[in-house]
DNA sequence: TTTTTTGTTGATTGACGAGTCAATAAAAAA
DNA sequence: TTTTTTATTGACTCGTCAATCAACAAAAAA
């Protein structure tokens, strides 16, 4: 029954299989059969696409990088000024999506990962990157000459209350996290000196 | 060649023995075996002290938390107004030692097992509520009413700065990031309003 | 001295899992 | 029509590892 044309549709619902069942398990502690049986077909198909259990993971850190990056683009799209902008980047760091098991999931492991894989690394530095260009571009249009460290320390705050909200026992709330970070904003911007 | 009291000194060597693996693997992915054998000892005798893999960890963690509210304690020691207090506490957490890779390390994959160990959860949130507990008592006495909401931002800053120079292609300097800390804070507290 | 408690390990069990391979089948190209 | 390419899997290999157990040794208690 081989229809032609599978590969990119069976790659895609490998990754979300292991999206998924990173989820589940919280860890990267999930079998390739596992993955495999989630996605509707053998595991031998699974190691026949990607080759090994790693680039399976890779694929799935891209692909939840990928899906960021297009909450950000979206959000930023609807603001207008610098500071709306910058608002928006927040906003977008603390959606529901974000605080899905899966993706919470996702990004600790992601960290786990890149203290040892290179192409882990490498990916994480891009998000790292892009985050501080994004809001160093629209904060050097408010206050230059700070923007630098602003965009540093909003980076920081989003990056460590993500994690405590993710982590907290009760139900994680986006609002008021970026209401927090918001705050922080403001001060700074508002100090004169 | 049984000498009693050894029970103590196992545990002891194993917790260390531990916190140096997962340092070397980067993640929770060593096997009991590699543990005892750093510790100088069988796994059946890992085994017989500490029940379980898990418990194993979990005692690791326990000790990286202990460890670190010394470091914090004596830091605190030193110091004599409640903003030098406030300061001591950030730069105990970017100081050297947590910067070394086994500390990463073990922070890192604390993280991840807080998502499904209730201990590990427990043990988190005992750290999150100490560091909390810490700066709201010294703001309280500089800054009263808004001292809730600045401990709220020092604290996911110390997180996420941490998260990001742990995570840098570069030497991470916990110079640099205390003082990205304390900037932050000056901001908040020279507030008037 | 006999018994109990504490320390210790080699050997084993039982399970699981990553990756490979040969074989099968259908579509497309020659 | 023959051949090549693409899709697909069951079965298998080789390895690993957590946990257990029987057994041995020495100190302490009885």
């Amino acid at each position: 029954m081989p229809k032609l044309g599978m590969e990119p549709i069976r790659r895609a619902a490998l990754v979300e299989a292991t999206i998924h069942e990173i989820g589940a398990a919280g860890s990267l502690d999930v079998t390739v059969s596992q993955i495999a049986k989630r996605a509707g077909m053998s595991s031998a198909l699974a190691h026949h696409y990607f080759g090994g259990k790693e680039q399976i993971f890779l694929a799935a850190m891209r692909h939840t990088l990928t899906v960021y990056a297009a909450e950000v683009r979206g959000a930023l799209a609807m603001a207008e000024t610098p500071f709306e902008r910058t608002e928006a980047i927040i906003r977008a760091g603390f959606s529901q999506s974000n605080f899905r098991r899966e993706v919470i999931a996702a990004w600790l492991n992601f960290y786990v990962l890149a203290q040892t894989s290179s192409e882990a690394r490498r990916l994480l530095t891009i998000y790292q990157r892009r985050l501080h260009a994004n809001l160093l571009f629209n904060l050097r249009q408010i206050a230059p000459d700070r923007a630098p460290k602003i965009a540093k320390i909003v980076a920081g705050l989003i990056d460590g209350i993500y994690l405590r909200e993710a982590l907290a026992n009760h139900d994680s709330d986006g609002n008021s996290a970026s209401q927090l970070v918001i705050h922080a904003l403001r001060r700074e911007l508002d100090a004169t000196e």
